[in-house]
DNA sequence: AAGTCGGGGGT
DNA sequence: ACCCCAGACTT
């Protein structure tokens, strides 16, 4: 079935989600202003990202860079540290790469179209449109996972939303309907109303200023769109952790592309489908480390990805040669530290939940929060 | 087109 | 359990 969307009809959508807008939206920081960098940065930070959860991480990086040449200059390892429990790594290590292509080859200017945004590493079709609709009124759909439940829902569309092609289905529909006035509102109004009123399971017809004209309320549908058929599969791991002491230094590793949390930190890891202590053993056997004792191991740690069942375990050893050490390090890719500038290092969580819980208990020192 | 990449919260 | 979140990138 087709949408209908003749202009008496797009007229009177967006003229009443733009006054429900007005009067019922949030009051969030990124809605301040509409510089392109803060925005960006919003935008970036909100990727696949609940507001409550994202918005203190917005803050902590508005304030500590406040222009994107600060943002350029600052070190990888700190923006990750800063970035440490929101997710997705990849969107603070593009984040960097594009301001700094920002400050090196723009002059320091924000692209200020939707054709030239999206060809900046770590902007895709949504930030594009959303930039380019915010800050420079270009009348462009952002089109993200709130937008898509609006639309299908309002307009009836059974496109599964999964699909590639669909993309193009939304943002056709959305470049007709959004007002060229104010095409960053207009956004901002639907994904607001897909927040907090459309949502997902239990939407709140009755609060809707679009109940009057929405498929999916009149036909009591709401539950059937959007169309999603993608399910994932969860595959389980488990890492055994090394921590390698010795007199007050700890042994760690930056993890590698290829596999989950790049970029940040942990330990000498081994890793098996199953939890086995006796390869613990071997590995100190097979490495002439003397003879270690071991400190501690701890229970079982369970951490959910979207596509890993992540099963933890911590072996804390202490290494008696003093020669030894370094040369571990050598071998493994690994770099030895003070346990007291943990804390200065990005880890994953279930690494940071340890390292706040037990690792103090353990070597018997002061706690790493400050 | 399908897979990968985090962590959290709601139902 | 399952679903979704102001998605983008790689294969």
């Amino acid at each position: 079935m087709k949408p209908k969307t003749d202009r008496k009809r797009q007229d009177k959508l967006s003229r009443r989600l733009l006054d429900w807008y007005r009067l019922n939206h949030r009051d969030l920081p990124w809605r301040q202003t509409k510089n392109p960098y803060t925005v960006w940065m919003s935008e970036i930070i909100l990727q696949q990202t609940r507001v409550a959860q994202g918005t203190s991480y917005y803050l902590n990086f508005s304030q500590t860079y406040e222009t994107v040449q600060d943002f350029a200059t600052a070190p990888l390892d700190d923006i990750l540290k800063m970035w440490q429990g929101l997710g997705y790594y990849s969107r603070a290590r593009n984040m960097h790469k594009c301001a700094g292509h920002i400050v090196e080859k723009l002059e320091g200017e924000f692209p200020n179209t939707y054709d030239q945004l999206i060809k900046l590493t770590g902007i895709g079709k949504y930030t594009a449109g959303a930039i380019a609709s915010i800050c420079f009124d270009q009348a462009v759909p952002a089109i993200d996972g709130n937008a898509f439940r609006v639309y299908s829902r309002v307009f009836g569309i059974y496109e599964d939303i999964t699909l590639s092609s669909t993309f193009k289905t939304f943002f056709e529909l959305g470049s007709q309907i959004i007002p060229h006035d104010q095409p960053g509102d207009f956004n901002q109004a639907v994904m607001e109303l897909g927040a907090t009123i459309c949502l997902p399971k239990n939407p709140q017809c009755n609060s809707c200023p679009l109940e009057a004209m929405c498929y999916a309320r009149e036909k009591k549908e709401q539950t059937s769109l959007p169309v999603k058929t993608k399910k994932i599969k969860v595959k389980s791991r488990y890492l055994d952790y090394i921590l390698l002491h010795q007199e007050g230094q700890v042994l760690v590793k930056q993890r590698e592309k290829g596999d989950i949390w790049q970029g940040l930190f942990d330990f000498l890891l081994i890793e098996s489908d199953m939890h086995s202590k006796s390869s613990i053993f071997e590995l100190v056997e097979q490495n002439d480390w003397g003879t270690p004792s071991v400190l501690y191991s701890s229970a079982e740690y369970k951490h959910l990805l979207t596509h890993q069942k992540l099963h933890l375990y911590f072996h804390v050893l202490d290494i008696p040669k003093r020669e030894d050490f370094k040369l571990i390090c050598q071998n493994n890719k690994l770099k030895s530290l003070h346990i007291s500038d943990l804390v200065n290092l990005a880890v994953p969580k279930p690494i940071e939940k340890f390292l706040e819980a037990e690792l103090p208990n353990v070597l018997n020192f002061q706690s790493l929060k400050p």
